[in-house]
RNA sequence: GGAGAGAUGGCUGAGUGGUCGAAAGCGGCACCCUGCUAAGGUGUUAUACGGGUAACUGUAUCGAGGGUUCGAAUCCCUCUCUCUCCGCCA
C-alpha cells in the first residue's frame, strides 16, 4: 500500500511511475475520494464532539441531582444525524482503502522501462556456463527422461488429482528431497537464516498483507468447506506475516527466515502453458527467503539475498542468468524485482527458476510492520524483501535435463551426493 | 466434538455505567543527586486519523463486530482467539 499523503503530494510523478507498470491510477477519482473522505470526518467529529461535551455535562447534572431533559433530547437530536453520517463515512473509509490496496507498489529508479518479458535487462551469466554441455546431445525434455527411467508418472498422477500434478518414485523422489535439504541447510548453514516451519493455510488477512488480495483471487486455491482459508501460493506469505503488527527493535534488524514448503497455485489464465513436466504444477516446493529489514539497507540487502539464490545455482553448477524485470514484468507488490533463470536444454531457453524483489515499505504498511527508529524515537516502517532460493520442482528438472548423459543415466551434482548415500548416478529403474 | 475460564497500554495487572486513554508495578527515556552505589530522587512514556506554520487541538481505539443508554473498558448479543478438563486423533 501507499502512503495515501505522499500520493497526494506527489500524485502526478505517481502517475507517470504506475503507468510505465502498465497501470492506471485513476488521479481525480483518487483526489475526489480523499477530499470526500476528509470532509465527512470533519462533520461527523465535530458531531460527536459535541454530543461528549453535552454527555458530560448531563452527567455532572444528574450527580448533583438535577434534571437534564432538555439536554438529553438534544443528544438524541445529534444521535440521529450522527448515525446517517456514521454510514457515510464507512462507506467513504471502505472505497478509499480498497482504493489503495489496489493500487501497485511505485518502481524503483533503477527499474528499466519496458512492456513485456523482451524488454528485461540480462545482467549477467553464471560463470561456469558450460557451452559444451548446452550444445549437447541429446535435448530430451525431464519429463520424458524421467518417464523412461520410470521415475516420473504424470498421467497416474492425473488420475489421482488431475492435471498438473506429478508422482516422483525412487531416487528421484529422493534427490527431490535432497534438493529441498540442501537448499535450505546452504541459507542456514552458509547465510545465516532462522528456519522456520510454516503454516500451508492462511486466511485472506495474511495475503491481503503481502498483496496476493484483493488483486489476484483467481491464482489462488481456497478452501471450500472452511470460511477463509487458503492455500499459500509461497511461504512468503505465512513467513512475512510472521511480523504483522509488530514493532521490531532496530537492533534486531535484519531478520532473516528460510522455509521449505509446499505451495500451491491455480494457474488459471496459464492453459496450455508448460503442461508437460515440472515447470508448472498446482503443487511445488520451494524454499524461501524473507528478509526484514531497516530501510536504509534494503537495496544492499537485495544485493545479499540475490547472492544467496546464486549460491545455490553455483553449488549445483547449473548455467543460469541474472535478468533485471523491466517495469512491464514486475509484479504489484514489488518495487524491484530480479529473476534467476537456469538454462533448460529440451527448451533451449533460460527459465525463472527464483525471483528476488524489494517490496520496501508496501507490504510493511499494509501488515503495520514497524521499528523504532533510534534517532528519530519514531516507529517507521520497516523494509521487506523475498526471493526463491530456488523451485525445487523446476532445480530437479533442470538438473535432469543438464545432467544427463548419453547413456541416459542421471549424474547426481557432487554437492548433493551426501544426501543420496553418494550415489553418483540415477539408473533406470527396473 | 462436549464442559468451563479468559482476552485491558512494551510487559504484569487494577478497574462492573459518567470526572477512565485508563490505577499501580515493571520496563523504556530524560534530568538530578550521591561514600547506603548491581543504590536513590523527579519527570516523562500508546497508536491512527482530522484541523493548525507551530504551541496545540478534535475524534477514535480496553480481542473483533453489532446492540442497550444522554453516556459503555464496565450491561446484552454474535464471532475470533487463548487456557483448563473430557472425547477423538497423526
Amino acid at each position: 500500500m501507499l502512503d495515501p499523503k505522499i500520493l497526494k503530494k506527489d500524485i502526478d510523478l505517481i502517475v507517470k511511475n504506475l503507468d510505465k507498470k502498465k497501470f492506471h491510477l485513476d488521479k481525480d477519482l483518487f483526489l475526489n475520494l480523499d477530499s470526500n473522505r476528509k470532509d465527512i470526518i470533519a462533520e461527523t467529529e465535530s458531531l460527536q464532539s459535541k454530543k461528549n461535551i453535552l454527555s458530560k455535562e448531563i452527567g455532572f447534572l444528574k450527580s448533583k441531582g438535577e434534571g437534564a431533559e432538555n439536554l438529553t433530547s438534544e443528544v438524541e437530536l445529534i444521535n440521529l444525524s450522527l448515525k446517517d453520517k456514521k454510514e457515510l463515512l464507512d462507506i467513504s473509509e471502505v472505497k478509499f482503502r480498497d482504493f489503495l490496496l489496489n493500487v501497485p507498489n511505485i518502481l524503483d529508479k533503477n527499474v528499466p522501462s519496458g512492456n513485456s518479458e523482451k524488454d528485461n535487462k540480462i545482467i549477467k551469466f553464471s560463470k561456469d556456463k558450460d557451452l559444451e554441455k548446452l550444445n549437447k546431445v541429446n535435448f530430451s525434455d525431464h519429463s520424458e527422461i524421467g518417464k523412461a527411467l520410470k521415475l516420473y508418472d504424470s498421467d497416474t498422477a492425473s488420475n489421482i488429482s488431475g492435471s498438473r500434478f506429478s508422482l516422483l518414485f525412487g531416487s528421484l523422489a529422493q534427490l527431490h528431497r535432497a534438493l529441498g535439504s540442501f537448499m535450505i541447510d546452504t541459507h542456514i548453514n552458509e547465510h545465516k537464516y532462522t528456519e522456520v516451519n510454516v503454516p500451508l493455510i492462511v486466511n485472506s488477512k495474511s495475503l491481503v498483507g503481502t498483496g496476493q488480495l484483493p488483486k489476484f483471487k483467481d491464482d489462488l486455491f481456497e478452501i471450500k468447506n472452511k470460511d477463509d482459508f487458503f492455500l499459500i501460493p509461497t511461504a512468503e506469505v505465512p513467513l512475512t506475516n510472521i511480523f504483522k503488527d509488530k514493532v521490531l527493535s532496530e537492533d534486531d534488524l535484519p531478520i532473516m527466515y528460510a522455509s521449505l514448503s509446499t505451495c500451491f497455485r491455480s494457474e488459471a489464465g496459464s492453459y496450455g502453458k508448460d503442461t508437460k513436466g515440472l515447470i508448472r504444477q498446482h503443487q511445488f516446493d520451494k524454499v524461501e527467503l524473507v528478509n526484514a529489514v531497516n530501510p536504509d539497507s534494503s537495496e544492499e540487502s537485495l544485493n545479499t539475498l540475490i547472492s544467496h539464490a546464486e549460491k545455490i545455482l553455483d553449488l549445483l553448477c547449473l548455467p543460469y542468468r541474472k535478468i533485471l524485470l523491466c517495469s512491464g514484468d514486475t509484479g504489484f507488490s514489488s518495487s524491484i524485482t530480479y529473476d534467476l533463470e537456469v538454462w533448460m536444454p529440451s527448451q533451449n531457453s533460460y527459465r525463472e527458476i527464483s525471483s528476488c524483489s524489494n517490496f520496501k515499505d508496501f507490504q510493511s504498511r499494509r501488515m503495520n510492520i514497524k521499528y523504532k527508529n533510534k534517532l528519530t524515537k519514531k516507529k517507521e516502517y520497516i523494509h521487506t524483501l523475498n526471493g526463491s532460493g530456488l523451485a525445487v520442482g523446476r532445480t530437479l528438472a533442470a538438473i535432469i535435463e543438464n545432467f544427463q548423459n548419453d547413456n541416459g543415466d542421471i549424474e547426481i551434482p557432487e554437492i548433493l551426493r551426501p544426501y543420496m548415500n553418494n550415489m553418483k548416478f540415477i539408473k533406470s529403474h527396473k
